[in-house]
DNA sequence: GTGCGAGCTATACGTAGGTTTGGGCCGTAG
DNA sequence: CTACGGCCCAAACCTACGTATAGCTCGCAC
């Protein structure tokens, strides 16, 4: 890799902190202060505004006013919710109440700060964020590669793929779906193949991090 | 089962609230609240009153006032969690703000609330709570056996169990341990009784369930 | 129609998994 | 010392798994 791609690739992955707020002057210190332990940042003045730009492809988090024109701080936490945006969020507020408190953290915010903010306070809230999005991003990524490989199977060896990691025998997988007992072998082998599972520990974890439901062969307590 | 026996169930199995506050006027109340729906109440004064009481055996969930002689409801929090109790907390407070706000829902708070606590909030916060609760019970329940019968294996079994649960192949356990391979399938045959299994996913699903490392065998992206 | 892929099956063969029977070595509790 | 359990292995045997080769029907796109 040449040094101007790994300089690509280091920017593309490093996290953009995003802020959203109606004062001027709350962004310029908060971009400043971000900026100045060199996290790249972006800067709105409304809900509006952040909804229409795309969301990021790197770890990031959200620094919200709670009160803003339009979409309050709560409401946009909701929508981008609704919008199955899982960016951390850390609220911001000048005259905030417990209730609303509340509300924020049940919702999954990461901190609600108090104006005046210590810049100490910020920076540590926006670390916990950016790593707890990094965390779900990673997460996030870790099964995708098995879902869009999921994707590709046929429907039968989509059954076939639930009943043996339920842990039935071939013989009682060809017994439960009206076929031989090579058909399944044959359909269980093309499914380690195109699922690229090296073993079948593999397939079972597989199934489970899809959320595949079983038909059989439960946990005993 | 007789009708006496049924009665006996049905009250161990039935939720309990525990209050903690420590002015009576407010017990008393709360007390009655809960107990005007149907719900099981033990009320305290102090934390250091209920740090003596044993943990309930049933599902249930702490009303804590903030502020308490002696520890506060914070510190209890904290306490509870470092003993490894994770009755779901409800706060009430009179002068609460947000900073204490929000670290009693960092570390788990369920419900927030501030005097004066409208009845239905309380009862709500409540039900959630011990809902919550109850689910943490139920899967904590569902590994139990799974944990103590992982317990009764021997170290060798143990040693095996991790690599077959890996995915790898009774050959490459046995070179991996230095061992013949029809030692290792012997091993894997009393693992399987001993662990109960009924399938090698289900072996699967109870390591993962155990979290037992993976020396071998990880999902690809 | 022709081609193609999904779905299904059979025969045959080789490998992996699993149990039984029987036995060896070692440390420790009684 | 003896008994017991953990640990280790072997021969024999059976079952389950997996693949290759080959062939069938059906529906659909070109």
């Amino acid at each position: 890799m040449t040094d101007h791609a790994k300089q690509a690739q280091a920017s593309a992955a490093d996290p953009i902190v995003l802020i959203v707020d109606d004062d001027p002057s709350m962004r310029r210190a908060l971009t400043n202060l971000f900026q100045s332990v060199g996290l790249k940042v972006e800067a709105f003045s409304s809900a509006a505004e952040i909804m229409e730009a795309k969301p990021p492809a790197v770890p990031s988090c959200l620094v919200l006013d709670i009160r803003l024109p339009g979409l309050s701080g709560l409401d946009l936490q909701a929508d981008l919710a609704k919008a199955n945006i899982h960016t951390p969020i850390i609220f911001i507020t000048g005259h905030g109440d417990i209730p609303m408190t509340v509300r924020a953290m049940k919702s999954g915010a990461v901190d609600f700060l108090t104006k005046p903010v210590r810049d100490q306070d910020m920076l540590d809230a926006v670390q916990a964020a950016i790593e707890r999005d990094r965390k779900r991003r990673d997460a996030e990524q870790s099964i995708s590669g098995v879902r869009s490989r999921y994707e590709g199977l046929t429907a039968r060896e989509r059954d076939v793929l639930a009943l043996v990691a339920s842990g039935l025998m071939n013989k009682q997988v060809a017994a439960e779906l009206g076929l031989a007992e090579i058909t399944v072998k044959i359909y269980r082998g093309q499914i380690m193949r195109k699922m690229a599972a090296k073993s079948l520990a593999d397939l079972v974890r597989m199934t489970d991090a899809l959320g595949i439901p079983r038909n059989r062969g439960h946990l005993q307590t």
